[in-house]
DNA sequence: GCAGAGTCTCAGAATCGTCTCAGTGCGCTC
DNA sequence: GAGCGCACTGAGACGATTCTGAGACTCTGC
């Protein structure tokens, strides 16, 4: 795992986010296969996913990973394109022979092939391209797991924080009732928020789950999105978002 | 132990807190495993965690780390990011093929560095920069333990003193329903009176638990601070605030 | 290739938190 | 009841953190 950096002095924080898992309706975790060859990015995966309250495995070939899917019967499915042994299509395809119908989530890299995976996103799959910040694969994940009905413990594609509603669908935000037009960053920032809604966030953790797995830069970011965020959702009205020297920020319903 | 601070005298103490410690469900105590070469510091931490009520074992490098969790099968690793021999996420690596998820917070030097850890907080884990405060660290290991479900007895986010509450994930401390606003210190010192209710508590303990273990300043913040929070917790209430003159300070529930 | 939007860096300004110092008050002991 | 210490608190210095404006750079769509 060397994969970031940035300068965050580590910060009170509170780790705590026991976020209710998306389940099964018997209760039992949902399961997610990641398939990748970089052992470093699948790592960060696991932890991630399973921080999420999933259950993960792995597999860092095709080979494995058609016989890792039949056991494990997973619910849905990380998939590199670019795997060693075979190619990312062969893979779907065997896996498809052993647990039909699972939503797959491809990585790709940059550019170029996107014509390859065209089309994919026709039969419901998805994709994102590295590198990806954690909270937009995670959010793609629940918007498959969504879509073939593992709805779910109040899993909406609505979100609701005080008089914040931020719609997973049409990526639709409102303060009372208002729309607010946000950036991608912006929107992801808000959503990081809003899902750890009452819960302290460090800047690290925000950089960590918000921007790219390679980002680099500055840490100040975070504090200029903070900023943007407040002049769009806060602007004179009962502030949500707030600042605790030290330590990080929250967002909580306006009194 | 050449390690702390200033100039309290040692001072009629109660070194009695026996604390109920978080458990397992089969009654247990909760392991920790410290991994740090500087073994002043190993020996205070191991001290401070072991008056939680916790049972501790010790490491000096990443090789020995990495055994001792094999055999001690810890629920909770403090591991220094700077070993002799190892990189820490190396240690961590392998950590994690003996324990599989066991939650880690990281000791790390001011700031360099700090591009080796992040993304950590991603999945989960945690990370304090040396010098830290004792409360600091507990409070951290605490959240990671309440993550990873181990529940045990009566270990809620929130505390609860007579009409005071303080709540560890959104840092919300509330008198009698009135939202109270401290500064990261003032915080500190709170929950350490807290989760000392009832209890005399000198300014030596005070400074020892709640300032960081190289504090060298006057003695007398302890005072200073004390009279902050009573100006924020206790104006115009009940007082629960006490002083023990010659002793130290309680904190308990307003008759 | 140009315009516009979005993202990020940098640096200065504003704000806030921490701590020291010193004076005052108050309780305890004799 | 007097005197001595301990405790409390106001003022202010200092340092750290956070905020924000200006601008560079990148990417996209036309």
């Amino acid at each position: 795992m060397s994969i970031v950096n940035t300068g965050y002095r580590a910060v009170p924080e509170q780790v705590t986010l026991s976020r209710s898992a998306l389940r099964h309706a018997d209760g039992s975790a949902v399961r997610v296969l990641v398939v990748d060859d970089e052992s470093t990015l699948t790592e960060l995966l696991s932890m991630a996913l399973r921080y999420e309250g999933w259950e993960v495995r792995g597999a860092s070939n095709g080979q494995s990973a058609v016989e890792t899917a039949r056991s494990f019967q997973p619910d849905v499915v990380v998939l590199d394109m670019m795997l060693p042994d075979m190619d990312g299509l062969a893979v779907l395809r065997q896996m498809r022979t052993q647990v039909a119908d699972v939503p797959v989530l491809f990585l790709t890299g940059k550019d170029a092939l996107e014509d390859r995976i065209a089309g994919l996103t026709a039969g419901g799959d998805d994709y994102v391209t590295k590198p990806f910040s954690l909270e937009e694969l995670v959010a793609r994940l629940r918007a498959l797991l969504r879509r073939v009905g593992m709805t779910a413990v109040r899993d909406d594609a609505v979100m609701t924080v005080g008089d914040l509603t931020l719609d997973e669908d049409s990526h639709e935000v409102r303060r009372g009732g208002d729309l607010i037009e946000l950036t991608a960053t912006e929107y992801e920032l808000l959503r990081y928020l809003m899902r750890n809604a009452k819960r302290v966030l460090s800047k690290a953790q925000i950089l960590d789950r918000v921007w790219r797995y390679d980002f680099g830069g500055q840490a100040n970011v975070v504090e200029l999105y903070i900023s943007y965020l407040r002049k769009k959702i806060d602007a004179g009205r009962r502030p949500m978002i707030h600042t605790m020297r030290g330590v990080g920020y929250v967002l909580k319903p306006a009194p």
